[in-house]
RNA sequence: GGGUUGGUAGCUCAGCGGUAGAGCAGCGGCCUUUUAAGCCGUUGGUCCAGGGUUCGAGCCCCUGCCAACCCA
């Protein structure tokens, strides 16, 4: 590999490193002190000015002139200005750990040090510390990137977050809010007689949602296990146990897509309350959220997705049915069957299929209806159909006991009165239970000892699950779930740089494998045993190009075939049809290229007869 | 899954067929009140990867990888 700088830059550091050693001094010691934050010198200077104060942090800026120099030091709290005078400043000396003034060279901008001086003003009027000690706390090997204008790769942003938050003053404060906020709903929860539990997150049944799990294995057991999708069968079951008021701040890991604002990984607060039902959460989770809103942020008002909310008016409740019955002039409980209730559907122009009537309503409602509820709304009354745990309405059968949360067109939290009849919670999974599919994240499965536990009876009970991330990014205004998930799940990498450093041969986690071979070759390979299918079945993609030379017009045809099922984790590609013509030929028409995968086909069946050979149509 | 945009120095970016560039950071100097300090000098590049077109490709074409944004 050609010379990287960073190659460089680093060892020139490393031989600072060296140099602060040879003078007796240590790079990385264990102790620092402090007396105080920047942010409360900077903040209180009258009380400061011309007391002596120890401030420590990282190295942000530094400017050398002459006799003088100045820089400024970060620490969680902000920034103050270091003033150095030369003949003020103590010279290096290895027993009391200093670096002189002439040293200064030793250090670099990244550097965690320590200062001890006089709070001043300069002539300019910056608040400063005139430095008399100077010390080094950990010698930074790599340059920090340019603070001028910080970290811009989205990429380097989520996966270096770190970097992150030490060059960009608003990512610090807002994850620091975060942070608050999670503090502020304990207390809240707290002041209102609730008591924190933690659940497992190894579960051996995933219960308590609908979602994909992830799948783990116990050594010491000897079994496989799930990652918690839902920590809510637990919470029910130390409402069993005789605590009335329980909750739990979760993580919750669901193995579905990533996007804008869902995340395999994230946290709900999620509440247990014997003896009530669902309307004491409608309003407990109002309170919780202007709890959050004036506690934390000290408002009510909040800028999401260019939509002002608010949170100061009581929340508007609605029943599902009436908006949608509001939005479409439908009443969907009039519809019998599903047919009707799909046929309906499409004439609104939703693709989404239902399987059952009151499902319907629910993707009605989703599709026409949530993304217009900006401000703070409760929708209640969802069709049992789609709410396995919660308690049917006394008034109304057809309709749950439930409610949700939308804000700025979010769901953010999913309630309801706690179906806590065993018989019929069980007769309702089993109905929708398909072993085959266990996995596929559509159903609840059968929690036995859950079921188990109702039998012995729970009270009545309610609970709320607002997400975490959700309530954040509403509150700090951010319209991406990585913006306000501190490490975000990013696929692992290590760069060229790194491996060379470290001396690491191959990537951690190697996460696919795509091999290109040509016709002939891959048939030999097959005929031969050297490459065999992993699955049992065999998916055959033919794809086309077509493109046209600039220079000669002509135009240049390529047909490939991608081949699923070999590798678990890539795809092998099969190249080889290829021609040249001079007028733009017709794709759709080409027999050459469907017998050219007819007999790839065909050598891949005769190589495998055991497995079964999907031809996809041409792409 | 579909579309759009991007990947060039440690960082932020320019260059869009004809010798690889700037600012910051780094290194060597000068400088006693700086605020992204300044001035002089200087080091540093598999231009994401592979293929193609061309006398010649960072730039054009194809494929792939990675990312962001929008849509489903």
């Amino acid at each position: 590999m050609a010379t990287n700088p960073l190659f460089e830059i680093r060892k020139i550091r490393l031989e600072k490193v060296k140099a602060l050693r040879e003078r007796g001094l240590n790079p990385y010691p264990s102790k620092a002190v402090r007396t105080n934050y920047a942010a409360e010198i900077l903040r209180a200077y009258e009380t400061f000015d011309g007391k002596q104060v120890q401030v420590a942090g990282r190295l942000m800026s530094f400017r050398k002139q002459g006799a003088l120099a100045f820089g400024h030091i970060q620490d969680q709290s902000g920034r103050i200005q270091l003033f150095f005078r030369r003949n003020l400043v103590a010279p290096t000396d290895a027993t009391r750990g200093t670096l002189g003034y002439a040293d200064l060279n030793l250090v670099d901008l990244g550097d965690i040090v320590q200062t001890q001086g006089k709070v001043v003003k300069t002539e300019r009027g910056e608040i400063s510390i005139l430095i008399e000690e100077f010390k080094i706390l950990t010698k930074a090997i790599r340059p920090l990137p340019d603070q001028w204008s910080g970290l811009k790769d989205r990429e380097q942003i989520l996966r270096k977050r770190y970097l992150d938050t030490t060059l960009d003053r608003e990512s610090h404060q807002r994850f620091g809010l975060i942070a608050a906020m999670t503090k502020a709903i304990r207390e809240f929860l707290f002041s209102r007689g609730f008591i924190e539990f933690n659940t497992p997150i190894i579960q051996p049944q995933y219960g308590g949602g609908t979602a994909r799990p992830f799948k783990t294995h116990v050594n010491a057991l000897g079994v496989d296990m799930y990652l918690a999708i839902s920590h809510e069968l637990y919470l029910k079951r130390l409402i069993a146990g005789g605590y009335d008021k329980v909750f739990t701040i979760g993580r919750y890991f669901r193995n579905e897509g990533i996007d804008r604002s869902h995340h395999p990984e994230f946290s709900m607060v999620e509440t247990m309350t014997a003896y009530e039902n669902y309307e004491y959460n409608m309003n407990l989770i109002e309170q919780l959220f202007k709890y959050v809103a004036e506690n934390v942020f000290g408002k009510m008002e909040f800028d999401v997705r260019g939509h002002k909310i608010s949170f100061a008016e009581p929340w508007r409740r609605i029943k599902m049915n009436d908006a949608v019955k509001e939005k479409t002039a439908v009443d969907f409980t009039l519809l019998k069957s599903t047919e009707e209730a799909n046929d309906v559907l499409k004439k609104f122009n939703i693709n989404e299929e239902c399987s059952t009537p009151g499902e319907a309503i629910n993707i009605a409602f989703s599709s026409l209806i949530e993304p217009e509820l900006i401000q703070p709304t409760i929708v209640y009354g969802h069709p049992v159909d789609i709410s396995p745990l919660a308690k049917p309405s006394a008034e109304d059968p057809r309709f749950a006991e439930r409610f949700e949360i939308f804000i700025a067109g979010m769901e953010c939290g999913d309630n309801w009165s706690e179906q806590n009849d065993p018989a019929q919670l069980l007769e309702t999974w089993k109905k929708s239970y398909r072993a085959e599919e266990r996995d596929s994240g559509k159903f609840h499965t059968l929690d036995f000892d859950f079921i188990e536990a109702l039998e012995y009876g729970i009270p009545p009970t309610t609970g709320i699950g607002p997400g975490v991330e959700r309530m954040a990014m509403i509150f700090t205004g951010q319209d991406n779930i990585d913006d306000v998930i501190f490490f975000p799940l990013m696929r692992p990498t290590i760069s060229p740089t790194n491996a060379e450093l470290y001396g690491v041969q191959e990537p951690p986690a190697p996460v696919s494998e795509d091999v290109a071979f040509s016709d002939d070759e891959f048939v030999e390979l097959c005929q031969n045993g050297a490459l065999r299918p992993e699955s049992g079945e065999i998916v055959v993609k033919p794809h086309w190009r077509l493109c046209q030379q600039t220079k000669t017009g002509k135009w240049n045809v390529s047909g490939h075939i991608e081949l699923q099922g070999f590798h678990l984790n890539g795809i092998i590609r099969v190249c080889g049809y290829r021609f040249e013509s001079e007028e733009k030929p017709e794709l759709s028409s080409d027999k050459n290229f469907e017998k050219w995968v007819e007999k790839l086909s065909a050598d891949l069946q005769k190589s495998f007869p055991g497995n079964k050979i999907l031809v996809s149509p041409i792409e």
